[in-house]
DNA sequence: TTGCGATCCATTTTT
DNA sequence: TGGATCGCAA
C-alpha cells in the first residue's frame, strides 16, 4: 500500500495503534483520504477486511470508499471483503442476519412518504385539534422523529422545537395544552406500525440500538464480529447512533471522522457534542486534528474562516492553504434569479468553449433543490448536460411508487398503504371502496387468497387482480416483476399520466428493471430501494456521461469539490433563511454551516451569486447594515417566537454583512444597474393641477 | 363516491 | 412553479 501520499498528521492518524481516535478534520484535509488509508493500512497489516465496518452518512460515499480501498488492492481477497453502508442499511443487515435476536426481520420498511400517509390518517380524525394547535401531519412526523434521534422525550422536545427551550411558566403550560394530542398521535402511529408489521428508519437504528443494549449475549456475539469501526462525518450521527456505536466500544476500535463546522443535520437530530464530548465519554481514545487543507486556494480559505470566526460559537478553525493563492473569490449581483441562472450558464458555457475546462469542472450548489429550477432552465436551452443530486429522487416520483406498491403488496400483504396506492390507482375506485375492501384483505393470510377475495368483487378493471397474480410468480426475480407489472399496468398508468407518460415517466422503467436486476427477491429488492432512494439512479446515469456539470443542494454536496464552484442565491433573507431566524440561534448557526459547507467546495473559482432589491444592496458594508435593521424590526414586530436568548442572535441577519471589501471581488453588471435603477423612479412628478376633469 | 377543475398555497435540508 | 386541497357535478 502506497502511503507516502499522507502527510505527518495523517500519517499519525492512519497507523494509530491505541484503541479509539476520533479525527478532526476540517474541510479539504483529507478526510476521505485519510478514512479510505485506515481501511488500506489494516487490511496491508492483516486484518481481515470483512472484520471492518465503514459507516458513512450515505451509500454513495460508503461505496466510494470502499472502492477506492478496493481499487489499492487489486489481487487482495481482504479487502473485497470490506463492508461499507449507511447506519441505516448496516443495521438492516445485522437486524436480517440475526433473526432471532431481533424478530422483526420480516417487517416492511417504509419510509418517509409512507410514514406521513400513516400521520394524516390518525389525524385526518382529529383534525379539530390540528388547527388549534397548527400542526400539520408532517410536523408531527418530524417532531416525532426528532424526539426518536435524540432520545429525548415528548416535553423536551416539544419544548426545543417549538418553544425555543424555554422553561417558563407559560411554555410548560403550552407543553401540558398539546402533550396530550402528540402522545395519542404518536401512540396511534406505534400501534399500526406494529400491526402492520413496518420499520420506519427510526426504529431500524433503534430496534438494533436497544437489542445490544439490553442483551449481553447478543451484543457481545454481534459486536465480536468486528475489530474496527471506522465512521466518517461523525458530526452528523445522532445521540441513537451514538447509542448504537457505543456498544461497539468494549470489542471494536471506533475510528471516527468529522469536523463540527460542517454539521449541518441538526434538523435531523444530528448533535456534535459526538465529536466534542467524544474525549470524555470514550474512555482509551485520543484526538487528532488535521488543519492543511489540500483542495482550495488560500483565498477561497480566507473567506470561508471569515465567515466561521463571525460566529458566536467558537470552532477554533483556522483552514491553511498548501495550494497557495489564486484566483480572488467573486460576488456577482443579480436583480432576479432568471438573470442570475443565465450568468452562471453563459459562464460555464464560456469555460467550456474558451478555457477548455470541461463541464464536469463545474459544481452549483443550491440552498434547496427547488432552487436549482432556474438554473436547469438555462442548462436545457443551452444544451449543458447536467445531473442533479439531492432533492427528490426517482423513486420518490408517484409513477415509480405505482408500481411499487404492487409489488410491496405481494411482498408484504398487510402492507396498508401500499393496499391504498395500488387500489385507488385504478378507476372507479376511491378512498373510500379502497378502504372497505382493504378491512376485508387485511383478514387474510396470504397473497392467494388476496387474489380469490379480489375475485369476487365486482371491480371494473380486471387488470387490478392480473397485476398481482403476474407479480406473485415472479417473487424471486424483482426485475421481471417490474416488467410484466408494467405491461398488465401500463394502460391505466398511461391514462393516469397522460400528460408525459410515454416520453417522460416510461422510461424510468428501464432504470428500475437494471436495478432490480440485482436482487434475488422482490422484499430485498424494496427494502434496498426505501433505504436509499437517491444513490441509485446517480450511479447508473453516472458512467453513462461523466462530461456533466453537477447541480447539488448544499446537503448532497458534502465530499464534492470542484474546480469552479458557483454558491447561488447568498441573498439576504435566503443566507440564513427567514424560516432560521424564527428558530433561533441554534439554526442561524446551521445555515452558516451549511453556507461554510457551500464555499469550502470549490478548489480554483469561488462565485458567490446573489440577488439583490435596490442598487444600493450592491455594496458590500453600509447599506446591508440598513437592510439589516429592517429586516430587525420586522422579526419584532411579528413577536412570535419571543424569547430572551434569541435577542443576543438577530443581529445576524445575513451572514455577508460588514463582509471585508478585501476578500473578494463585488461584481454587478451594467444591465442589472440599469434594470434595478429603473425600478425606482426619480423623474420629475405630476402636479395636482396636471389631471382631474375638464370643468370648462 | 368518484373525478375533475379551479383555486390557492407555500417553498429547507435527508437516512 | 406545480402541489395539495377544496368544491361541485356526474
Amino acid at each position: 500500500m502506497n502511503i507516502d501520499k499522507l502527510n505527518d498528521s495523517q500519517r499519525k492518524a492512519v497507523e494509530y495503534k491505541g484503541k479509539h481516535l476520533l479525527v478532526l478534520a476540517g474541510a479539504g484535509t483529507g478526510k476521505t483520504h485519510t478514512i479510505i488509508s485506515r481501511a488500506a493500512y489494516l487490511i496491508a497489516n492483516g486484518v481481515d477486511g470483512n472484520r471492518i465496518q465503514i459507516l458513512s452518512f450515505t451509500r454513495k460515499s460508503a461505496s466510494e470508499i470502499v472502492e477506492r480501498v478496493n481499487s489499492m488492492f487489486r489481487d487482495s481477497k481482504d479487502a473485497k471483503q470490506l463492508n461499507g453502508s449507511t447506519f441505516h442499511a448496516w443495521c438492516m443487515n445485522i437486524i436480517k442476519t440475526n433473526p432471532r435476536v431481533f424478530k422483526v426481520s420480516d417487517y416492511s420498511v417504509i419510509d418517509r412518504d409512507d410514514q406521513l400517509s400513516i400521520f394524516k390518517l390518525i389525524c385526518g380524525r382529529n383534525s379539530k385539534i390540528i388547527e388549534e394547535t397548527r400542526l400539520t401531519a408532517a410536523t408531527l412526523l418530524d417532531t416525532y422523529s426528532f424526539a426518536r434521534n435524540t432520545r429525548k422525550n415528548v416535553s423536551d422536545t416539544v419544548r426545543l422545537k417549538f418553544l425555543n427551550n424555554s422553561s417558563d411558566e407559560n411554555a410548560n403550560k403550552e407543553i401540558e395544552r398539546i402533550k396530550p394530542y402528540l402522545v395519542s398521535v404518536f401512540t396511534n402511529y406505534e400501534a399500526k406500525k406494529r400491526e402492520r408489521k413496518y420499520l420506519d428508519y427510526d426504529d431500524i437504528l433503534d430496534v438494533v440500538s436497544a437489542g445490544l443494549k439490553n442483551n449481553k449475549e447478543a451484543r457481545n456475539y454481534i459486536t465480536s464480529q468486528y475489530d474496527h469501526i471506522l465512521v466518517d462525518e461523525m458530526q452528523d450521527t445522532n445521540p441513537l447512533q451514538w447509542e448504537l456505536l457505543s456498544s461497539f466500544q468494549e470489542n471494536c476500535c471506533l475510528f471516527c471522522v468529522g469536523d463540527d463546522a460542517q454539521s449541518i443535520y441538526a434538523f435531523r437530530g444530528a448533535d456534535f457534542s459526538n465529536v466534542h464530548k467524544f474525549g470524555e465519554r470514550v474512555l482509551d481514545s485520543e484526538t487528532f486534528r488535521l488543519e492543511d487543507n489540500y483542495r482550495s486556494t488560500q483565498e477561497i480559505l480566507d473567506l470561508s474562516n471569515w465567515l466561521l470566526k463571525q460566529s458566536p460559537l467558537n470552532y477554533n478553525k483556522q483552514l491553511r492553504a498548501t495550494r497557495g493563492t489564486g484566483e480572488m473569490p467573486v460576488i456577482m449581483n443579480f436583480e432576479n434569479e432568471w438573470r442570475e441562472a443565465e450568468w452562471v450558464s453563459c459562464d460555464i458555457l464560456e469555460n467550456y468553449t474558451k478555457d477548455g475546462l470541461g463541464y464536469e469542472d463545474h459544481l452549483v450548489l443550491v440552498r434547496s433543490a427547488f432552487a436549482g429550477r432556474a438554473v436547469e432552465h438555462f442548462f436545457l436551452e443551452k444544451k449543458i448536460p447536467y445531473r442533479v443530486f439531492g432533492g427528490v429522487g426517482l423513486m420518490a416520483s408517484a409513477h415509480i411508487r405505482d408500481v411499487a406498491s404492487a409489488l410491496r403488496i405481494v411482498a408484504n400483504i398487510f402492507d396498508e398503504i401500499a393496499w391504498m396506492r395500488y387500489l385507488t390507482l385504478w378507476s372507479k375506485i376511491g378512498d373510500q371502496t379502497a378502504s372497505k375492501l382493504i378491512n376485508e384483505l387485511l383478514d387474510l393470510s396470504n397473497i392467494d387468497d388476496c387474489i380469490e377475495l379480489l375475485k369476487t368483487k365486482d371491480l371494473k378493471n380486471p387488470d387490478l387482480i392480473k397485476t398481482l397474480s403476474a407479480i406473485k410468480y415472479f417473487n424471486n426475480n424483482p426485475s421481471e416483476a417490474i416488467r410484466v407489472a408494467l405491461s398488465v399496468m401500463e394502460n391505466q398508468l398511461s391514462y393516469i399520466y397522460k400528460e408525459n407518460w410515454s416520453q417522460k415517466r416510461k422510461p424510468d422503467f428501464e432504470i428500475l428493471i437494471k436495478l432490480a436486476a440485482k436482487h434475488s427477491s422482490i422484499n430485498e429488492f424494496i427494502t434496498e430501494y426505501v433505504l436509499d432512494p437517491q444513490l441509485n439512479e446517480s450511479y447508473l446515469k453516472n458512467d453513462e456521461i461523466k462530461e456533466k456539470v453537477t447541480i447539488s443542494t448544499v446537503h448532497s454536496a458534502k465530499g464534492l469539490e470542484s474546480k469552479i464552484c458557483y454558491v447561488i442565491n447568498v441573498s439576504v433573507g435566503a443566507f440564513p433563511s427567514k424560516r432560521s431566524m424564527d428558530e433561533g440561534g441554534d439554526a442561524v448557526e446551521e445555515e452558516r454551516r451549511v453556507l461554510y459547507v457551500a464555499l469550502t467546495r470549490a478548489k480554483d473559482e469561488l462565485y458567490v451569486t446573489r440577488i439583490i432589491d435596490t442598487i444600493q444592496d450592491y455594496d458590500l458594508s453600509v447599506t446591508n447594515l440598513q437592510k439589516q435593521r429592517k429586516e430587525l424590526s420586522d422579526i419584532d414586530s411579528n413577536e412570535i417566537h419571543v424569547s430572551t436568548n434569541i435577542a443576543e442572535y438577530i443581529p445576524i441577519t445575513y451572514f455577508l454583512n460588514e463582509l471585508p471589501g478585501e476578500l473578494v471581488i463585488n461584481q454587478i453588471s451594467d444591465r442589472t444597474k440599469n434594470a434595478l435603477s429603473s425600478k425606482i423612479y426619480t423623474g420629475a412628478v405630476i402636479a395636482e393641477n396636471e389631471f382631474g376633469i375638464d370643468l370648462s
